[in-house]
DNA sequence: CCGTATTGAATGAATGTTCAACAAACCAAG
DNA sequence: CTTGGTTTGTTGAACATTCATTCAATACGG
């Protein structure tokens, strides 16, 4: 157990080049982080109402009072994940977006691809997500931060469409087409997570393709976007 | 409260002209639905981890333990309350196929308009498929009923697509376009329950609407699909 | 040694389930 | 139409369990 601990920070230190005492300064922040991995392991296997404090320490390898002093309660430890997944996804989308430059086509073409990611997309996190998703109602808190897919997110959707629109005069609303897409996106989400044959990451952004070249036929052929895809 | 079971009796009674007993047997079915109201009250409004037998029980104006006579277990009683979901879905979208008639482009409007329809699209029920939605990946059961949206469904999708595709000859996949058509049905359902302001039932149709005439403009222009709107 | 991280048992609250008692509906016999 | 007995639905308190939280004791790095 120690030894694991002693190489979870040992990769925290190769990571960050910051010179500080890292013994426990650092395990402090490094504690939080294997805690909240072991609650998104828990929330995939056992789902939300069975999630409890025991497993949550079980999973990490330590006690059970540990998650009381790391976060104060277990709404706290819960919240902490969720900001987690959220900034996770939400840096993720934005590096996609930095990295396709200012050509609309081509940063549509990569924030869907960047929402069907190895690193984003799979059953542990969307399980989790979806785990969120079913309490949010009842929860502002939660509500809030399931926004993960925010108001900046479908933003950008929005100004890529009235781009497209303008460039190449389309017939759609910008507005609702944009509202449609992402709402497809996290269509595609439930399926990957609800269904266990049948689908797969490489058909959800396969029918997502579908949609881009359906819709935006001056942008994108159906070869173009199969020539394109990786994984 | 016992003028209140006499009147659900009564209406029960309109409802099937069976001239067997009907106060005590009837009864029973009448008060597993008044529980599985209660339940899908307390879904909405508490969420799924929150949502306890006694809430249940208040909900429905009667005592502790009758959840447990009627059904086994709070286990049974969530089984049975999404499988009445469950079914009223299904029986919605067949009675708006079935009034489509054989036309594939009136099938898709209706099929579409009938997901948005308020009597299935609604606050209360969405938070509560959602509900389901969260716990389903760790529970087998639940997981097969939230395929609600079912195979059959899907299918419905596929086989307008493949014929509108041969009639007007659209470049497009049958299967994988269906596919994207109906997440994004269920990611607008899901949009519409997580936001607060901004979206409503109108404008998630909309958006809706708008992927119908981007992805079928030979059957669909944006004028026509807005005179139809009726709520 | 000092301070901090960690442990694990104790505690108390919440909750699903059980069950003995009670009420009401039903039916047959008077 | 009564009456008495039987079945069936209903109640609410008791019970057992699960679980988050607390905290005194301990280990360990500096």
């Amino acid at each position: 157990m120690a030894t694991m601990i002693k190489k979870i920070e040992g990769q925290s230190g190769e990571g960050s080049g910051d010179g500080e005492k890292r013994g426990r300064k650092a395990s402090k922040e490094v504690r939080r982080q294997q805690l909240i991995e072991a609650t998104i392991d828990s929330l995939a296997k056992r789902g939300y109402s069975e999630t409890t404090m025991a497993d949550v320490a079980d999973g990490a390898g330590l006690s059970r009072g540990i998650v009381n002093f790391h976060f104060e309660s277990k709404e706290k430890l819960l919240v902490a994940t969720l900001k987690y997944m959220a900034d996770e996804y939400s840096a993720h989308w934005r590096a996609a977006y930095q990295k396709a430059g200012d050509d609309p086509a081509r940063q549509l073409e990569l924030l869907v691809a960047a929402d069907f990611d190895r690193s984003i997309c799979n059953k542990r996190k969307l399980a989790a997500w979806c785990a969120f998703w079913g309490e949010a109602k009842s929860r502002p808190t939660y509500q809030a931060l399931c926004g993960s897919r925010d108001e900046a997110y479908q933003n950008v959707f929005v100004e890529i469409c009235a781009r497209l629109k303008a460039e190449s005069g389309y017939a759609f609303e910008p507005y609702a087409t944009a509202v449609g897409l992402c709402a497809m996106l996290e269509g595609l989400w439930l399926r990957l997570m609800m269904s266990t044959e049948g689908v797969t990451r490489q058909s959800a952004h396969h029918a997502a393709c579908e949609y881009l070249a359906s819709v935006f036929p001056k942008q994108f052929t159906r070869a173009s976007l199969e020539a394109h895809k990786i994984d």
